[in-house]
DNA sequence: GCCTCAATGTACGCCAGCGCGCAGACGACG
DNA sequence: CGTCGTCTGCGCGCTGGCGTACATTGAGGC
């Protein structure tokens, strides 16, 4: 089941990028929760997940944080923040445990000064992660909820590589902005349909290609974004 | 009236900065409606606007496109894309008529590459406008039209210099994805107010002060987003 | 001054999702 | 094996914004 190789955007750097990251490289595993940045801080290490997915985070309202992006195998967390200035300015929160490639900012820096293919995949990378925030921005807008829970459950079971997950109807319901009872409604939809099966915080994805017939367009779209670059 | 002295990002460059980019510099003036990059186009310049407005646009579903992030005198458009590969995928349309500083994308690829300063102050713009983007998806779907509306014309106010604008409620009900009743209904309600006045395709804000407390935070958290690398 | 068209005002029924609240059901743990 | 906390199911009334449709008004061209 776990097909995993490892992080896509590593792998695509090709034996040299590899070779002159590797020695500060270091796998961690990220656990359920854990913040790896929290708003208005320093950033010290870029994480390259495995099969951890990470979030990021806005406050919409006092007390509701919801997900503007989730970033996984395919892409790497603080990036994007390291990219424009070093201080996070939003919360990113481990929301699927697994390993990850941890490497420290200064590191990267200069790997990509210095190795012009590092530099281009890591502005690629934040250019489809500024892609995937605004599609999703949209579709959160726009989309039926229905629509936009088949989406959520197809992004994440990409970046983790199973059909299962631990994950409560209550937390998807704080991601993607909705009460935790428009979820239920939703789910359960989808689980007389034996599109999906669930029970107390553990989720799997039974039929994940009528899945995607239930998603809206945007999971496609993110996903083309991504994979016109990780090949 | 318009007391613009032109692109922030630009003067903010210094004078060294903008020695080295002034050859190729060129002012044009920027038409409403103008398509400065469409879907899948190869991007040869970008444009510091002096006080012309331009959209960042994603199609919603057949035939909508919405407002994902607005661009004027505090950044520059084609920035982003440039960033990532060259290639733009959304689209970017004048909104509002005015001049701009025209340089090509190659020649502010040299100059970042040589000059830090420059390459630093680019990083830290895209940064900023990615978080534009994901502030203004959240704040899309969890905020009153009413309090969007006032954000959308202070956001604007702030880009032209100017309190009058020419827009229709038909093309502001396009950039925030409503009907276009439903900015009739808002806007009436600033009329009455004296907030705003506006006729036929001209808007003018009478009280800013007021207008920002009938905005939602949004407003302020962007503002002091790009007001913080900006001075 | 008149005509025409785009911009604006208004109305009516509709519905997804909300807020709130409570009940049932499973699982971990003592 | 019972208890308790969490997870899930469900109902009810409400409302912002939607789709649609039609009336009115101002601006610019003739």
């Amino acid at each position: 089941m776990q097909e995993t190789t490892g992080n896509r955007l590593l792998s695509k750097l090709g034996r040299e990028g590899y070779r002159r990251l590797q020695p500060k490289l270091e796998q961690v595993t990220l656990h359920e929760n854990q913040v790896l940045y929290a708003l208005g801080e320093v950033v010290s290490h870029v994480y390259f997940p495995n099969d951890a997915i990470v979030s990021l985070l806005i406050e919409a309202d006092e007390g509701r944080t919801v997900e503007v992006a989730m970033e996984g195998n395919e892409g790497a967390a603080g990036v994007a923040i390291y990219f424009g200035g070093l201080v996070s300015c939003n919360l990113s929160r481990v929301r699927h445990e697994g390993t990850a490639m941890r490497l420290p900012v200064s590191t990267l820096a200069e790997t990509a000064n210095s190795y012009g293919d590092l530099d281009d995949l890591m502005r690629r990378y934040v250019h489809a992660l500024c892609m995937q925030i605004a599609q999703l921005g949209v579709c959160n807008r726009f989309h039926s909820f229905d629509a936009r829970l088949a989406r959520w459950l197809l992004m994440t079971h990409d970046r983790t590589g199973t059909r299962k997950l631990n994950t409560t109807q209550r937390s998807i319901a704080q991601m993607l902005g909705v009460r935790r009872s428009t979820v239920t409604d939703a789910a359960s939809g989808l689980l007389k349909q034996n599109v999906i099966y669930y029970r107390r915080g553990r989720i799997e994805i039974l039929d994940p290609t009528r899945l995607r017939g239930a998603s809206c367009p945007c999971y496609g779209i993110i996903k083309r974004q991504y994979d016109s670059f990780l090949d």
